[in-house]
DNA sequence: TATGGCCATATTATATAATATTTATACGCT
DNA sequence: AGCGTATAAATATTATATAATATGGCCATA
């Protein structure tokens, strides 16, 4: 039985190339690498401590996972947030997160349903905020939950759209978190969306998942999203 | 007004980088390059006559296209086809060219329908086959008629996940076409679908959609792929 | 003086080549 | 079959070369 924590030993990248990729993903999440910033491959070479050809081999597929913007002779940079690929963005998750929700209850099994409670205690157990930051360990395991809720879908293709989807949001919630999440019972609302699952009530657990998302979309919206887009 | 044929002005590509891509990726579709091809990087490099840098930074962007498989410290090989992958392509596609379609038909515009006239026109004046072999220009039109009829869908997400499964779809396809086209009417096909879009039909434009490419599913899936797929 | 084009220069992206290091694979052995 | 070595291949560095882009000053014109 599968059911430890999958402990969080950061284990050595297989290679260079692929280590420098994780670290520009996670300094364009946070915020270390603002977006609109140039990436040059100079200053990236000395940040990062390597070489040219893994850092471009970094670089291209920051660019194919739409994080980095890459024009030929005119080099990289980070993805602006907009306004309105925010709107285009949460549209079409929730076109997608409703296919995906309800094949998953269609195509439900006991081992699914346990996975959903587990991932669903996991994230009752961590705190959105910590000392008025956001808390990476609820990131972590509220990205789960949201792909967890989709992974019985029977569809790589859908759930890698999907995920796709969840990371680019994932960033938008980071830049905007300055709005509260204050008057917001996240921990209910997941909770709901868990129960209407579970019971096979297909409707009402997209409602609640929709409803969900677009509320988080409010809060996003309402932040000034251009000012974390630096020039 | 932008009607003219947009010219087949092969334009030199920005970087070597970009131009490998293409290179690699028409091999890679025509067969040249086989699925399940090892891609050694000494052989391609001498191949296309480039250095490491561009020759890496290609693979990396096919391998975000999935169309090479990368896996550290053992390095690239064209994807493998396989019987169940197309179908959970094909099961992905028409869930999500459904949403793409009815999105298209509720946003219709004259501008987008002349489109798609044009679109079926062009498609209309190339053969599928010549000389037994597939006719990369009708490949070209078909690909243009089928995404034509998803652009008004307003969401450049939705269009790109239909792009990329489009994509894939034709590279099964074009394994496949031994199998007869013969006693398909295809351009019928396709200009039924064009008549219910304009018509503003949705639920019959999706019906036959749908079944337009659960028709092809099935010559595809007649065929044997796994031979294509050497070792 | 202000405006706009134009060229020289600086900067940066892109690319090569030679080479080092590490890891996987193949081979031959017991 | 299992084991260790030899070989091949992937990954990476460095130094350097080439080419495109960006910058800033210059001049002509209004």
């Amino acid at each position: 039985m599968k059911l430890q924590a999958d402990k969080e030993v950061p284990e050595p990248p297989g290679t260079l190339a692929t280590g420098v990729y994780e670290r520009l993903r996670r300094d364009i999440f946070s915020g270390g690498l603002p977006p609109g910033e140039k990436l040059r491959t100079e200053y990236l070479r000395n940040r990062y401590d390597v070489g040219n050809t893994p850092l471009r081999e970094a670089l291209n597929r920051l660019s194919a996972d739409g994080l980095v913007a890459r024009i030929d002779q005119r080099g990289f940079s980070v993805t602006k947030l907009s306004r309105e690929e925010f709107e285009g963005l949460l549209k079409t998750r929730c076109w997608l997160e409703e296919i995906a929700l309800r094949e998953s209850i269609k195509n439900r099994t006991q081992e699914w349903e346990e996975n959903l409670v587990i991932a669903l205690h996991r994230l009752s157990r961590v705190l959105p905020m910590v000392d008025g930051e956001a808390n990476p360990d609820w990131e972590a395991q509220h990205h789960r939950f949201h792909l967890s809720l989709l992974a019985n879908c029977g569809s790589e293709w859908l759930l890698s759209f999907c995920t796709q989807m969840l990371d680019h949001t994932d960033r938008y919630r980071r830049f905007a978190s300055d709005a509260s999440y204050g008057d917001r019972d996240l921990l209910m609302e997941h909770r709901s969306i868990l129960e209407a699952t579970v019971d096979g009530d297909a409707d009402k657990a997209v409602e609640l998942l929709v409803g969900h998302y677009r509320r988080t979309g409010k809060i996003v919206l309402s932040a000034d999203i251009s000012a974390s887009s630096a020039k």
